[in-house]
RNA sequence: GCGUCGGUGGUAGAGCGGUCAAUUACAACAGACUGUAAAUCUGUCGCCUUCGGGCUACGAAGGUUCAAAUCCUUCCCGGCGCA
């Protein structure tokens, strides 16, 4: 059972920081969440991401359901101790996925969408890999083709077996380009699949050790949002309901603070809200500023091993030719390993030459770089200065244009 | 020296009379990526362009043809075989 506990408000924002208390340790938020899908951090070892000073790892249950099964990992006592991460840890329930494999599959949508996303007609397209009804969602896995029912029912005991001490209801994320009809149609079953795992995980966890979060959705419409956030926040009354929230689905890049804020101005405070699947550090400060205490995303590993490097100026892309001949480290300032060990030459080496250890040090440094902002922006919420430590970094941070 | 096979864009290597500025791969140059189908994907990759096209190109020089990277001749260079 965790314990929120709210320290310190911000006053003229819905920003907060406080601390999570579970089994395997405090988390202090607000706190980014470090995405260790299938119980490992691509290319890092664990001994690395504590290194980072990370506090909480989130693993996906359709990944270690399909490999190795989760029996496996109930075997090693959990996938934290599976893969030597003994802090706190949480599992997403494969919702994403019936988003990342069904409506998404073979497009190039995002949960992310740029603001002239338009709508399109969300029917199911041959090639999909997940297709959802009311009982659950159908996947064909993506590494053999064989079928797999994900119910909210099945989804609990998947992550029960999975023995993180977090873990999500199972929910449909919808595409940004799904119209408003069926956005209202998947948040009427999305609650009915939030009830349904909740009364799963009731019968599961008789002693309490997981705490389960519910999923928002609702797409980009404000009355979905706050319908969600109403009936969702209703079931965390009573010490049988939800231990917090979770804020799923698509957004536009420009309305991720207030999508996010019509939600949390509703949810009951005392209860964590862990924002899903977003990672960009000007999403983080607006986010936090909407009330969020948790956020995980793959953005910062999977830049990373793309050669796209965090920097207090922007993102640089590694492989440019420029960086072959520049002996500096990625930036002057930062005090993760890759910085204080390497240059940007080589790592821009190890990038072209194509060895390993070029995904594992920008790992190293992306991580860092968002784990160290979230953690300073929650220094700011607490000495009053979030307002200008935001305006002084934005002035400094050149988003990649869009578009 | 004789014979034989070959010389194609940064590299390897297709093409073997028109649909070829030339398949493909790699390299190079840029871009994308937000609950990980992702060590991935996309675009550009001879020069010029008012994006219609124009120009120069397939070892070199000639030639045949309406038309040649593709056929012929000579030369240069390389592999192999025989002397």
């Amino acid at each position: 059972m965790l314990k929120f506990s709210i320290h310190k408000k911000l006053d003229g924002t819905m920003a907060r920081a406080g601390e999570i208390e579970t089994k395997n340790g405090v988390i202090k938020t607000p706190a980014f969440v470090v995405v260790g899908t299938k119980a490992t951090v691509k290319s890092m070892t664990a001994e690395q991401i504590r290194s980072l000073n990370a506090q909480v790892v989130l693993a996906n249950t359709y990944h270690l359901y399909l490999q190795p099964g989760a029996d496996i990992v109930d075997q090693a006592g959990g996938f934290g101790k599976f893969m030597d991460w003994h802090g706190p840890t949480m599992t997403d329930s494969g919702g994403f996925q019936a988003f990342s494999l069904g409506a998404a599959f073979g497009n190039s949508v995002s949960k992310v969408a740029t603001s002239d996303v338009g709508v399109s007609d969300i029917s199911a397209v041959s090639g999909q890999l997940a297709k959802v009804t009311d009982e659950g969602v159908m996947f064909k896995s993506h590494l053999d083709g064989s079928k797999h029912l994900f119910t909210p029912e099945s989804s609990m005991e998947a992550q029960w077996k999975l023995g993180a001490d977090m873990i999500f209801a199972f929910d449909e994320c919808t595409s940004p380009t799904a119209p408003y009809e069926y956005q209202k149609k998947s948040l009427a079953r999305t609650y009915d699949w939030a009830k349904r795992s909740l009364a799963r995980h009731n019968e599961l966890d008789q002693n309490k050790e997981q705490s389960l979060f519910a999923v928002i959705q609702g797409g980009r419409f404000q009355d979905l949002r706050e319908e969600a956030a109403r009936s969702l926040g209703a079931l965390a009354q009573d010490s049988d309901g939800f231990d917090g929230f979770g804020i799923g689905g698509s957004f536009t890049k420009d309305d991720i603070g207030t999508a996010v804020g019509w939600v949390n101005a509703l949810l009951p405070e005392d209860k964590p809200r862990h924002l899903l699947g977003i990672g960009e550090p000007l999403d983080l400060f607006n986010a936090v500023e909407a009330g969020c205490d948790l956020f995980d995303c793959i953005a910062p590993t999977r830049m990373a091993r793309h050669g796209s490097l965090h920097t207090a100026d922007g993102r640089l892309n590694i492989k440019n030719s420029r960086f072959t001949t520049d002996f500096t480290p990625i930036e002057a300032s930062c005090q993760c390993y890759t910085c204080l060990h390497h240059t940007r030459a080589y790592l821009a080496h190890l990038f072209r030459a194509d060895e390993m250890t070029a995904a594992t040090l920008a790992s190293i440094h992306n991580l860092h770089f968002i784990l160290r902002l979230v953690e300073k922006i929650r220094e700011s919420i607490l000495d009053d200065t979030f307002h200008t430590y935001k305006k002084e970094f934005l002035a400094r941070y050149h988003p990649p244009k869009t578009s």
